[in-house]
DNA sequence: CAGCCCACATTTTTT
DNA sequence: ATGTGGGCTG
């Protein structure tokens, strides 16, 4: 017991020592959350207050909560099998599949990812010839996920105008066909497992008497419904409230896009009666500098609960900030850096390149290559995600469940054996005259004939041939182990054979091979091993993002990626208006206040290097933008900042001052971002301005891309439609402005 | 039925 | 610039 609970802050002490009551820990970056949670759980067992069994935690990812179980078994030698851990999703589907027959769900019921989700809603708007230009299957799905979050059935959504009466009947047609087929999406695991819960009195006191302790990590990124669940599950309201621990850090919310409602917090204060809610302060990760900045910069949003980061460590270094012409010469700044850092002996994999979009790895990537230093970029396809893993996922589903018709359309024709839309279309029909699936309109109309093709006869061809392929797998699966059952589905559909032909199929075959290690390491760690389970876990978990990772290489990611993770440097680039901020989030409600807590997270993934950088112009989607310095420079102290730019732009003799002052002054109003350039200047009374369009008698037409001034000569840098780029002299080149 | 071409968008993302 | 999805042609 001793030994759990040392070299811990007071804090930290009295959260995870704390009786049993709700409490509200407000957890800043790097205050040693995890460790609290891990170590209360751990605490609860070992006091022998409670068991494993008693217990609840809730995490966002899976990575998360296998890291937590990870260490928990670390810290305890006894089992703690019977402890809920897990994903929001992840723990409702447990429940579900524990009372499929009260939720009414079939004991095989699917879960649909969001993709699987969208074709679902193409299809359910196709049958009800609905145009899709005029209502985009993506805004439907929008709108259905948001009703659910909020807790709406189709029949319950309030009707006010023409829009939404149209909105809640596809819900309701998509919601039938869901029922239909057996599968479930996302929210729905969510809202059913409420809906249970809620209606079942029976359940809801077992569960409330079974759970003593709720856990809660990352409590600012649940989502409305998720609280609901959770005040539900604990049981507010009955005598065996449990005891509802939650960690967040209101500073880090950054997933209000997809529904955090970082409001729970403040109404968890209320709901749960917290008299005090326990703050974790003190950073265990960065140096003083990096704080400073953070909560200089944070201090600009409004209504926060209010928490300074502070550490015992010392200042550390300046923060660098690089003001760069282009992207070109972030690039190569960085990339100086890096070179330098790795002198110093950092290890690359301990350097990260964040950034606000993705579209941004581009550029950084290039230099990289050419630099010759490796790195990883995070993000993209997942294992789970992959078209060929769809297609073999979808063989498994129409065994597990034949009823699946989106799983169905997915195969019938992959590989092609030459059944077509008439052929589709047939089915189509036969399943709506008999209101059943597709594969029983299959089988209704090709069942006898593909029986009676014997294995010795010649294949038969379509659907008759497909009909007694998924039926042959079927019985063949009843007897043999999950990864037999994958092995043999992966030739007998022909997949196998399909990508061994292709020509860009090596990487798919060796993904389709490693579905089958998937599986097998699936029935040695699950507790039910059967095919849906699997299915299920597929669904739940896409996988690692990338497969093959470099032992040493630099950490590409964008912020919202790097959130939780930290590197010894830290390089932020685009610190540009429009960029970082994002322009988009202008239009949305505390977008902006969003985005700083995007710039908090970013500067406290760091320990002890952080380098900011801005490209005055920067390609964008082909077109080359004038970029104003991102206001979030100007929140931070300039006193923690030393800056810097490129070579040939300080030869002017200007200092580093003025050059921050010069782009500074030139600030343009928000109404106006986005449409000018940098800067100006006065030019024997003609106005200069950087993305202006010039003509010159001898070069024609072009745009200014650059200027500079030295020894009182203001030189501007043109690029010429058809002479490219130039440097003159404002006082001797006859700049005329277009 | 497959391949090609054009329109189109393009912040962030887990389950 | 670059990828994706839908519609059309061989």
């Amino acid at each position: 017991m001793s030994s759990l609970l040392a070299d811990l802050n007071p804090q930290q002490l009295a959260a995870i020592t704390l009786p049993h009551q709700s409490a509200l820990v407000l957890a800043g970056a790097g205050s040693g959350k995890t460790r609290v949670l891990t170590t209360r759980i751990a605490y609860l067992i070992q006091s022998g207050q409670v068991s494993p069994y008693d217990i609840l935690a809730v995490t966002f990812t899976n990575k998360a909560a296998k890291e937590m179980l990870t260490r928990i078994s670390a810290m305890l030698p006894i089992n703690i099998r019977g402890l809920w851990m897990g994903t929001f999703h992840g723990l409702c589907n447990r429940m579900l599949r524990a009372h499929h027959q009260a939720a009414g769900l079939l004991p095989a019921f699917q879960i649909l990812d969001s993709s699987d989700q969208l074709a679902m809603i193409k299809r359910v708007l196709k049958s009800l010839t609905v145009d899709e230009k005029e209502f985009p299957p993506r805004q439907v799905q929008w709108f259905i996920n948001n009703a659910k979050e909020a807790g709406l059935r189709a029949k319950n959504i309030e009707v006010n105008d023409n829009m939404t009466r149209q909105m809640a009947a596809f819900y309701l047609a998509y919601e039938q066909r869901c029922n239909k087929e057996g599968v479930v999406d996302f929210p729905e695991l969510l809202l059913r497992s409420y809906e249970l819960l809620n209606r079942n009195e029976t359940l809801r006191i077992h569960y409330h008497d079974r759970f003593k302790h709720i856990l809660v990590d990352e409590f600012q990124d649940t989502n409305r419904l998720q609280y609901k669940w959770l005040k539900l599950l604990a049981g507010m309201d009955s005598e065996t409230c449990a005891a509802v621990f939650v960690v967040g850090d209101d500073d880090q919310s950054i997933y209000a896009f997809r529904g955090a409602n970082t409001g729970n917090m403040v109404e968890f204060e209320h709901d749960f009666k917290i008299s005090k809610i326990i703050k974790l302060e003190q950073n265990y990760r960065s140096q003083a500098t990096i704080l400073d900045a953070a909560n200089a910069l944070i201090q600009n949003n409004s209504g926060r609960l209010g928490k300074n980061l502070w550490t015992a460590e010392g200042k550390g270094a300046p923060l660098r900030v690089h003001n760069a012409p282009n992207d070109f010469d972030e690039a190569a700044f960085i990339i100086d850096e890096i070179k330098a850092l790795q002198a110093e002996g950092v290890a690359l994999s301990q350097i990260a390149l964040l950034y606000r979009s993705n579209a941004q790895s581009r550029v950084l990537e290039h230099s990289l290559f050419s630099a010759a230093l490796p790195y990883r970029v995070y993000g993209g396809m997942r294992f789970f995600e992959r078209q060929e893993i769809k297609h073999a996922l979808a063989y498994l589903r129409l065994i597990a469940n034949p009823d699946d018709d989106n799983a169905l359309l997915r195969i019938i024709n992959f590989p092609a054996r030459g059944i077509g839309a008439r052929g589709l279309e047939q089915l189509q029909t036969i399943a709506r005259e008999q209101g059943g699936s597709l594969w029983a309109a299959a089988l209704h109309k090709y069942g006898g004939e593909a029986m009676l093709s014997g294995e010795s006869e010649k294949p038969k061809k379509g659907v008759a041939e497909f009909v007694r392929l998924i039926t042959s797998m079927r019985q063949d699966c009843a007897a043999l182990p999950l990864p037999q059952i994958i092995k043999q589905m992966l030739t007998q559909s022909g997949l196998m054979g399909h990508y061994h032909i292709e020509r860009e199929g090596a990487d798919r075959l060796e993904n389709l091979n490693e579905l089958i290690n998937a599986a097998l390491s699936f029935i040695h760690e699950a507790e039910d091993d059967s095919l849906s389970a699997f299915l299920a876990h597929a669904s739940l978990e896409a996988g690692e993002h990338q497969t093959g990772s470099i032992q040493d290489g630099l950490q590409l990611m964008t912020v919202h990626a790097a959130k939780g993770l930290e590197f010894h440097s830290v390089f932020l680039s685009g610190l540009e208006e429009g960029l970082f901020p994002h322009e988009n989030s202008r239009n949305e409600v505390n977008g902006l206040e969003e985005e700083r807590r995007l710039m908090y997270v970013a500067i406290t993934r760091a320990r002890h290097r952080l380098y900011l950088s801005f490209a005055q112009t920067r390609m964008l989607h082909g077109q080359t933008r004038y970029n104003v310095p991102s206001r979030f420079l100007n929140e931070i102290p300039e006193s923690l900042m030393r800056w810097s730019q490129s070579v040939q732009k300080t030869k002017d003799g200007y200092s580093e001052f003025n050059i921050k002052k010069r782009l500074f002054d030139l600030t343009i109003p928000n109404s106006e971002l986005g449409k000018t350039g940098v800067m100006s200047q006065q030019t024997q009374g003609v106005q200069w301005r950087i993305g202006q369009a010039v003509s010159h008698n001898k070069f024609g037409t072009g745009k200014i891309v650059n200027y500079e001034r030295q020894d009182g000569n203001a030189r501007v840098q043109v690029n010429f439609d058809r002479s490219g780029m130039k440097w003159l002299l404002l006082e001797y080149a006859k700049l005329t402005p277009v």
